[in-house]
DNA sequence: AGCACGATTAACT
DNA sequence: GTTAATCGTGCTC
């Protein structure tokens, strides 16, 4: 089987991609040909029009059209005036859902990562949306990317399997304005510190 | 054309 | 704990 993330993978419910991400490995070819990646240990569910913290509450946009796509495209928007988000699409075309990626732990081209993150501590290198996106250098020109196309520069790749103990679900984070029960929907789930400590130590593959 | 806001981060007290 | 940074986006005028 190929280690790329396939499409039926994404075409599932939201909380069950988000549920499943944990483990697996973020990878990005960059220009140079040279892989760049992270077990993906955080990530959070935006479900429909519905959900009035997911971005396509207000409806179809230029800017989040692709969450209306099929399953395994990447969504990267920008927000804060800096800062870039990068989500995978999932469930069926037409039904806009997405699980942003908000942690990794540096896999491949750690060095990369280092410094384009301008040197920071290791445990603040990786552990934010943001974070993910400029230590991946993932922006603008990922979105409505092919997660699941043979050539794609950024894509998901078979990972370790996280077992129920070293996962902890609670509310998605940064929803200020939000109303309930959408901004206490634990839709959120990370890897515990102890699962990460686990997942290093059984992990191939580390660079 | 102008304006308020944001699925955050880093630097501060 | 607080707050400035910074600009694309979507809405109003």
């Amino acid at each position: 089987m190929p280690p790329q993330v396939p499409r039926a993978f994404f075409a599932r419910s939201t909380l069950v991609v988000a549920r499943q991400l944990l483990g697996q490995r973020l990878v990005r070819i960059e220009a140079s040909g040279q892989r760049t990646s992270g077990w993906i240990v955080e990530a959070e569910a935006y479900i429909g029009q519905a959900d009035l913290g997911c971005h396509a509450h207000v409806g179809r946009t230029r800017r989040n059209a692709a969450m209306w796509g099929p399953p395994g495209l990447a969504y990267v928007y920008f927000t804060y005036g800096m800062h870039w988000m990068l989500n995978v699409v999932t469930e069926r075309e037409g039904f806009p859902a997405a699980v942003l990626l908000r942690a990794i732990v540096p896999s491949e081209g750690e060095s990369r990562i280092r410094r384009r993150r301008s040197g920071r501590p290791t445990r603040v290198l990786t552990n934010g949306p943001a974070k993910v996106c400029q230590a991946l250098a993932v922006d603008r020109r990922l979105n409505g990317h092919d997660l699941c196309a043979p050539a794609a520069t950024l894509f998901i790749e078979r990972g370790r399997r996280i077992p129920n103990r070293h996962i902890t679900r609670g509310p998605r984070v940064g929803l200020t304005g939000v109303p309930e029960p959408w901004k206490s929907k634990p839709w959120r789930f990370c890897v515990t510190a102890a699962g990460i400590d686990r997942m290093e130590e059984t992990a191939d593959g580390t660079t």
